[in-house]
DNA sequence: CAAAGTGTACTACTGCTATAATACAGTTAG
DNA sequence: CTAACTGTATTATAGCAGTAGTACACTTTG
């Protein structure tokens, strides 16, 4: 059952969106792989704390976008196609990136003060 | 009278935020100074191509925030205090940056990947 | 002064996000 | 089998973003 223990709920952004943003990382980063069981509809609002509804919207995305199988009345899995997980990091990367260097560019930063500025921001893990 | 040319709108980002983005992110980079003539709420509507109000949301919270100054009647002007533009870019800053190195981690980057991937969506420029 | 431009305010409407309360049929486990 | 759980669908409500149109008083410029 994949777990949504590091899930914090961030504001400005529709929750639909970042439940499917925090399953596309999980499938990039290995630690949601295909096979893998999704919580079920209502467990993931409880667990969240928000609308059933809302995260029906964001598993029917997923499932669109070949993601998740679902089959009514039975549980719902991860499904990881070959070429799933190169593009995923792709489609990811440009969406974190792309915003960012705009703005930072238009604030006048050069490539090092963004380079700077992330060692900052990354704290000391790995 | 400040210039919107590089200002393109974004999908999925309420606009008048990136209005307000767009003014701060210039006051940090020295592009917009104190005392600078603001477009009026028509004009730049019209040059954007969005909804009079929508651009009168932004100033109004553009005022509120203490970085425009508006007269009934009158033009509207940039106003930067002393503290304004360090403010303005630990705000800005801490906002692009926090999403983005979140995001990297759940998808399993190191601070090396995301240099190195900064390296590629910064293009040749600077 | 007079006209044009300006900030400000108001109402009405649409679409999207999210909530809320149900309902029903299929699957699964005891 | 049956009870619990599951996916799926429906309707209603609320708030916010954005559009649309209008109005009024003030400032500036010719």
């Amino acid at each position: 059952m994949i777990s949504f223990d590091g899930f914090i709920l961030e504001d400005n952004v529709p929750i639909y969106l970042q439940i499917i943003g925090y399953i596309k990382r999980g499938i990039v980063a290995g630690t949601i792989v295909g096979g893998d069981e999704m919580p079920s509809r209502r467990m993931l609002s409880a667990m969240l704390g928000v609308n059933p509804n809302t995260v029906q919207k964001s598993y029917a995305m997923l499932e669109e976008q070949g993601l998740i199988q679902s089959r009514s009345g039975a549980k719902s899995y991860v499904r990881v196609e070959p070429d799933t997980v190169p593009a995923l990091r792709e489609e990811l990367l440009s969406a974190s990136l792309r915003s960012m260097v705009e703005a930072m560019k238009q604030m006048g930063m050069s490539r090092r003060d963004a380079q700077a500025a992330i060692e900052k921001f990354w704290e000391v893990e790995e």
